[in-house]
DNA sequence: ACAAACTTTCAATAACTATTGAAAGTTTAA
DNA sequence: TTAAACTTTCAATAGTTATTGAAAGTTTGT
């Protein structure tokens, strides 16, 4: 397999990811490229290379420096601004985990925790409402507060801690 | 609050909370209903109570025991078929754990695999696909591991053995 | 063998989400 | 202060995915 395609494979892999981390195909593709490139890029270098319009680009730039994954750098004696990724995958998963957590997982578990503790009037239909949301509130909870540990040990908490107890 | 607000709120939630674990909101929605009903649903039920059509609802319910998260139950005297949903929430996460690792996770780590494994020719581009997607691909490894090992411990894997170790 | 009771399929369409591109906005250099 | 170089916004539109509903298919009881 040449370059050029190795390089378009992985991108377009990565794009339709996306979903899986719970972004749009044009944003994961922005930052795939982002982040097997060796130097900043324009936004007329990403436009051309994904083949997206300007708007398209600045619009997914924008949501990808919300998250926290790409920033702006200053290249001397360019006028254009140029776009970097976070290079460190161990960095870049802390990122996504940690967004995620905020932005889904925590709303989520506000919703159980309300309706787990509604007032048990009696009825069985009241009961098992109340027992399986209390039930999923937990396990989502310590779901949230597993990933978000793990993703707090900065370096090697993977392959260092977690594996050699359950393996 | 009451039940019946209650249950509503918990379903629409979980049914767009669907995304989160790569399902579509019908789908989501049926299986909340059947995990807080008391008793096994028929089609006619699942389809007044989220008022869905019938179409819909047999096909979600065909995916959702694809998944092995619903299963058909015979109810003696009745003619029309009846569901329920697996109750368990730990044995819900193992299965979604499995079919996501399956579905989404491994393909993904074998084109990492494959474009990551692109013979060398010594140009900084493609030293930089190799190393990041190289890096990408340890890293969705380890996950997905981790993922299915904390699912295979049956019982309170979670509380029991990982919380102590990061605590 | 028939027909009633039920389920599945799938083409049409509705609903939603992403993308474009041109106009408006901003910054910078002279 | 002007205008060129650049970025952002957003209404229009394209593209994608979900939903409907009616026809076709299946099963069961008589």
């Amino acid at each position: 397999m040449e370059y050029l395609e190795a390089k378009e494979k992985f991108i377009s892999t990565w794009g339709s990811l996306g979903t899986l981390w719970g972004i749009n195909k044009a944003m994961a593709q922005i930052q795939a490229l982002l982040f097997i490139s060796t130097k900043p890029l324009s936004m007329e270098d990403i436009m051309g290379d994904l083949k997206i319009s300007r708007g398209n680009t600045s619009m997914n730039l924008r949501q990808l420096m919300d998250w926290g994954i790409v920033t702006k750098v200053l290249v001397s004696g360019e006028r254009k601004e140029f776009f970097t990724t976070e290079k460190d995958v161990q960095e870049l998963a802390r990122i996504v985990a940690k967004e995620r957590s905020r932005r889904e997982i925590k709303p989520v578990i506000k919703v159980l925790e309300e309706v787990s503790s509604i007032e048990d009037n009696g009825s069985a239909e009241t009961k098992e409402l109340i027992k399986q949301t209390k039930a999923l509130k937990e396990l989502t909870d310590d779901l949230d507060i597993l990933m978000n540990k793990l993703v707090d040990q900065k370096q090697n908490w993977l392959t260092k801690s977690v594996f050699k107890l359950i393996k």
